[in-house]
DNA sequence: ACCGTTTGCTTGTATATACAAGTTAAGGCA
DNA sequence: TGCCTTAACTTGTATATACAAGCAAACGGT
């Protein structure tokens, strides 16, 4: 593999996170244990701490410490792509657990979204998605059986639904709604939370060139999801003077 | 004053950036040429190039040259600035009343979100926004009181809190965090929502040129309130990789 | 003209060293 | 006890040096 020597310390670090060997806050060693231990200089070991705050994994505090920092899952609005990519860019775990795959008859309110007669066959999707072994998200995915007809054979555990339709339907665009509410008991229990509890729910439409692709509905548990995002504004931050501090 | 040198040179290299000196894939001076100019060592010139690459104002590639990134396609996603101009936008009547204007002092929470000392003094407003007569917004705001030393004087029925700051702190930057909640009572109270209703939470910290403006904790009625967007994707998220594990 | 090698740039990794700056806890004096 | 100094850590900045790795253009032989 020939990985660097602050990669393998970088990887080092990962691992112990990742293991629940070193839980959040928890110190991590210093720059100069670091080097010793992997008997390499400071500077190398400080180069794995240095990225991975810069990541946001660890948070550095002159005088005191290194600690692994708490985790926000965030996720930028922009990246709503892929909840894979999200968790695994946080080196945890993914595992998506398919629920429900079948065909259904739209309703009204389906046959609106996707503007088709009520009666028309979609497909439906109902997976279950796990950061680390915890429900993180609920999606509930309805695609058009024209852009997709191979939908229902596919294994959604191997590759994710959004994976598969960006394959066989390139998207070009895409409608996000977010909202606030308690879902339905079903819900709840999928997302493994208590009664009454409040949640982030995406509600995603994609198109491609040649049509509406998926309606989906994205449940996350309102105490876990964040969803963030950055809006810089034109001029550049050149940030010379002071903080008023 | 008394920035680091490798901060110098960021500043440096942002200014003619941001001057139009530097177009997009201009290459910017390599490390050792910048290392003559400033009279520093490699080490520190590659650190300023480092950064600005990590953050995304620069791209690095070995043998070649770093050149000045090909700007971002911004979102319109967040367009969250002004809630009055969006209940106008609807036609609808727009009424701010203030419920509390006074100074506060920071506890641990809003120190950290400052990154201000445990004591220090902020400013605090809260104001319900009301669109024909009912409410559609909570809005809890701190304020930095070194950049809005009058912010206690105005009258924020008369001008929305939002619009003051941008004229006496115009502001550069914004973040923003969207989260489901269920509020206190308090807030349950001014937005007349039944019990366990659940709410749609904005969380956003604005910053000036001369540091961290605000931060505001806007809360809206989960029934009535949505936050959307349309996200165009220029290039396709190949999203290839299956996950092996 | 074609193709491989060399040369000279670039960025990437790694080391040893030095001092500055911030925090905490132990120690000592009043 | 209470307060201050100091010592012993931590991270932050900066330097000089070395070699590795990637790329491109100049060079040279066929």
């Amino acid at each position: 593999m020939a990985m660097s020597k602050f990669q393998q310390i970088k990887a080092y670090i990962l691992n112990q996170i990742d293991s629940g060997e070193w839980q959040e806050q928890h110190p991590v060693p210093s720059e100069n244990e670091l080097a010793k231990l992997f008997s390499v200089s400071r500077m190398t070991s400080r180069r794995a701490l240095d990225e991975l705050s810069q990541e946001g994994i660890l948070e550095r505090s002159q005088g005191v410490a290194t600690c692994v920092a708490r985790l926000k899952t965030q996720s930028s609005l922009l990246e709503i792509k892929n909840i894979a990519d999200e968790i695994k860019a946080r080196n945890h775990s993914h595992l998506s657990r398919v629920i429900t795959l079948t065909e259904v008859i739209a309703d009204a309110l389906l046959a609106e979204h996707f503007d088709i007669a009520v009666g028309d066959v979609l497909f439906h999707s109902r997976i279950c998605h796990l950061e680390n072994q915890r429900p993180l998200q609920l999606e509930d995915r309805y695609v058009n059986p024209q852009l997709a007809p191979d939908y229902l054979q596919q294994d959604f555990e191997a590759i994710t639904s959004h994976a598969y339709l960006c394959k066989v339907a390139p998207l070009t665009q895409a409608e996000h709604v977010v909202e606030a509410v308690i879902p339905d008991s079903d819900i709840q229990h999928h997302l493994h939370i208590p009664f009454n509890q409040a949640c982030l729910q995406i509600q995603r439409r994609t198109w491609s060139s040649d049509g509406m692709v998926s309606y989906a509905v994205l449940t996350h548990p309102g105490h876990r999801y964040r969803l963030g995002g950055n809006v810089n504004f034109p001029s550049i931050n050149t940030s010379n003077e002071v903080k008023a501090q």
